[in-house]
DNA sequence: CGTCACCATAGAAAACCTTTATAGCTAGAG
DNA sequence: CTCTAGCTATAAAGGTTTTCTATGGTGACG
């Protein structure tokens, strides 16, 4: 069965005329007649009565009729799908995130995308970056943002550094100094967050690389919650500054700088799987948003 | 584009890979290698993306993926439908009948028919003969009973004889005669039903051929109630055979035969269009049922 | 490093579709 | 009663498309 003939079967069962409906499909009368001929033969049964007046529908045809729109419907829209998502006027985009990208950068930026594409639904899934990247390959998100990561089949977009940055409550001693050493450090009370995060691992090793064995004193699964702790009093942390920019700029929470230390920071990309071809039109919609984002407003 | 294409479409993105697909599909690979490029060519977007394991959707081809299934959904389902209407093991039938037909023939005729085909949905529009002909022409029916009618665009299925039989109530003078003459009826007080039915006519006719001028006494618009003031001693009529053998059977009224007078009947037909070629399953096994009925019976 | 498992391509043969031209049929007009 | 108009069906030719066989090319994997 050939679309064209079904297409030819609603043109006629419409206007109830081979000749017009031929003219109105830009071929002769005897092709569209010979196309349903063959929908006939295929279907067993006529699907017209041939009368003295033009083509009269039979109840094989009527009943055949919600089908044949149907199916030529379903090509239409998915023509149109096609096209809305080539122009991301409207698709679905899925994206994986690192909590902090997720809980930090991510809502500006969604919020920004849906502005500019009303019409595309996006969906988030958080997790450890290595979690997101599982979920990267076995297509669950078409597009993820999380730190560095190497991997044969993915490809990666720069979008910023994440820096870690030493916070501290108001009116804590540090409040007052430029800088600290990284002794002084060492010595307060440490707060750390989500010992199973790659931030946990970069600031220890930064510690040992540095021959200062930190304070523990506490360790959160989240980073809001080390957040309030620090604004109790209860420890200085080193967080990461997307993650804390809110407080900072309520000066509830202040920034130390580390005068002897390197800074401490991750590099975060978008990664893509390298076999998908060139980004459909939901996904290289977001891409550009990322592009044209200035790193340093992140 | 062609159903092959999509065809083709779902089934290499079902397997991943062209060779098992041509192979499930009975051609072979550069066939269906073909059927893809044309398809992507069309949609102006590669669906796949080919790898060294196989081919694996783009985000453009998952996008497509929905509507694909949809059209080939379509086209099975309305190959299954014509299947299903060709054995009438299910479809819509839509009848049209005559009121004496409707309230007294069809109920037993179509209790038959459901247990026959349960699948088969029923819808009666009932009219009087000449309203039902033009739901037949309008195609607003696709079988109609009725009295027998002319019309060039019908053909007609002879069904039965309806008599019109002289009925009294129980306890009138005539209820113990074997038969009475035409002027004793005249005599009577007779009842009508609905001047607009064709019995009406014909009653009336049948008297003044006779010479006879009958005492109206009263008119209904409907059997029921004519046969109601039968009843209750307010005259005789002559009904519809059909419309009253409950009452003759439960001997609450009583038929008597009218001796000099030729037997009043109309002939009921089911009457179908001309131009609607072979009758349809379902219409084809209502009308198999009506042959098949012992004409008496009905 | 060769072999395997893919998809892509080439070229020839076959199938198919479309077109022009024409036939056949019926209703309605003159 | 004939003729014409308005349908659809059919025929034959021609050209495009499709399909097949055979082969190329390319990573992956042992």
């Amino acid at each position: 069965m050939l679309l064209a003939q079904v297409e030819g079967f609603l043109e006629v069962a419409r206007r109830g005329n081979v000749s017009r409906a031929a003219e109105a499909m830009f071929v002769t009368q005897p092709t569209l007649t010979a196309r349903l001929h063959a929908l006939e033969r295929e279907l067993g049964e006529p699907l017209f009565a041939r009368t003295r007046r033009g083509m009269r529908l039979t109840d094989a045809g009527r009943a055949f009729l919600p089908y044949a729109e149907r199916a030529m419907r379903a090509v239409r829209d998915g023509r149109q799908a096609l096209t809305d998502a080539r122009s991301a006027s409207a698709g679905r985009l899925v994206l994986g995130a690192a909590p902090a990208v997720s809980t930090y950068v991510l809502p500006a930026l969604l919020q920004r995308f849906a502005a500019a594409y009303p019409r595309i639904e996006v969906a988030v899934r958080t997790g450890h970056s290595e979690d997101v990247l599982q979920m990267l390959l076995r297509e669950e998100v078409q597009l993820a943002m999380v730190r560095t990561m190497r991997h044969p089949d993915i490809e990666s977009i720069p979008l910023y550094e994440e820096a870690l940055v030493l916070v501290v409550p108001r009116g804590h001693p540090f409040a007052k100094r430029s800088s600290v050493g990284i002794a002084d450090v060492a010595s307060e009370r440490l707060i750390f967050f989500d010992r199973t995060s790659s931030y946990y691992e970069l600031t220890q090793s930064f510690f040992l690389s540095l021959g200062v064995t930190p304070r523990e004193v506490m360790e959160l699964d989240n980073i809001e919650s080390a957040k309030k702790m620090v604004e109790r009093h209860l420890g200085i942390a080193l967080l990461p500054r997307t993650a804390v920019a809110g407080e900072l700029a309520a000066k509830t929470l202040i920034q130390v700088a580390v005068a002897d230390a390197p800074a401490m920071s991750q590099k975060i990309v978008a990664i893509r799987r390298r076999d998908q071809g060139q980004p459909s039109g939901t996904v290289a919609a977001f891409v550009s948003l990322l592009r044209e984002s200035d790193p340093a407003a992140i």
